[in-house]
DNA sequence: AACATCATGTTGACAGTGTCAACCAGGTAC
DNA sequence: GTACCTGGTTGACACTGTCAACATGATGTT
């Protein structure tokens, strides 16, 4: 393999963020715990935003495979649905300073085609195809995504934790679309 | 006023913000700007976070009366849902590092009153009185809340701007909510 | 009136951090 | 055999958050 250290890089980056947050993550330890020095990551990455760039890359690709699987159980379109935003939210809760780093980031600003793989890849669980297909299809996968992230982010910063609701009560109101106020 | 010089330097941290981003917010600068010195923040506030969290909840006390008062120029229930949507996201958008700020801080784990006043003006400028009181309504209008700030999120990193589609069809899809996939 | 206390402010210092410049080894290309 | 690029190192720099020590004025107590 040719990139190998530019993965182990990636690799004890990952593991820092998951132990000690993001503050953990700085080039000195990475560069460490990777067996190199300090400044290692400079010659394979041009910033430390870079370094970031590529682990949200990972983090995303791991989040949409999760989703995806999940969101294939469910035998009914609804059954789909309420799948796809527990898992959303689960992956998020259960990886939340990964889940964090995505949306900190600045790397949703560039354009990186992972992220059009992994809607693809949920929009196709979804089972959104044919007649789906075209912007309106496209709206309507955004929409979805937008609120599993809305959802995922107010349970990560942990607005449900001593609430008389909880984020499965809400799930409950996105997919049971009763009337609105 | 006995507190004049801790607003004041709130003040200073928001125009730091709104002028070069989250990094440009920086102790020493905000006492500059204050017209004190670099460690004069450490007589009003704990911590550099402590000053951030201040300065989050004047963001969402803004933030809130904003939405409220565009939110009650709707006249029939589905238009006020319509300008809660839309004017949540233009706030958003048109004052990208404040928002972002109040969801990167980690004050949203703390207990803020203001967070509930907010919530609370939002939901009685959406009408949602009287038969909509108790947990069932808490959990819509948290739905709400989230799919609003998913919304929000992806439109300030710039998701849609160069797509084919923008977040006035996402609002679309989000208010005429018909069959879901 | 004299004294102690406290809130508010200052400067000095310290450990970390991202980043760059300079240098070095080894493989590849001509 | 020589030039050059890739991947790697150490040294240094400016900047940051934070703390300790010190000043100073107001406040309150006796």
């Amino acid at each position: 393999m040719v990139d190998d250290t530019r993965t182990r890089l990636v690799d004890s980056a990952l593991r820092l963020l998951r132990e000690g947050g993001l503050d953990a993550v700085t080039l000195r330890a990475v560069g460490d715990l990777a067996g190199l020095s300090r400044t290692a990551p400079y010659r394979h990455f041009d910033d430390k935003t870079a370094l970031l760039a590529a682990l949200a890359v990972r983090v995303i690709t791991d989040l949409s495979a999760h989703v995806a699987a999940a969101t294939l159980e469910g035998t009914s379109p609804r059954d789909r649905l309420r799948a796809f935003y527990l898992s959303y939210v689960e992956y998020a809760t259960t990886h939340r300073e990964e889940y964090r780093l995505v949306f900190a980031a600045e790397f949703l600003a560039g354009h990186h085609p992972e992220l059009e793989t992994a809607i693809d890849q949920v929009t196709s669980a979804l089972g959104m195809r044919g007649p789906w297909d075209g912007p309106a299809s496209k709206a309507r996968v955004m929409a979805l995504l937008s609120t599993a992230h809305g959802l995922a982010e107010f349970a990560v910063a942990g607005q449900f934790t001593h609430k008389e609701i909880g984020y499965a009560d809400i799930v409950d109101v996105l997919v049971t679309r009763e009337g609105e106020p």
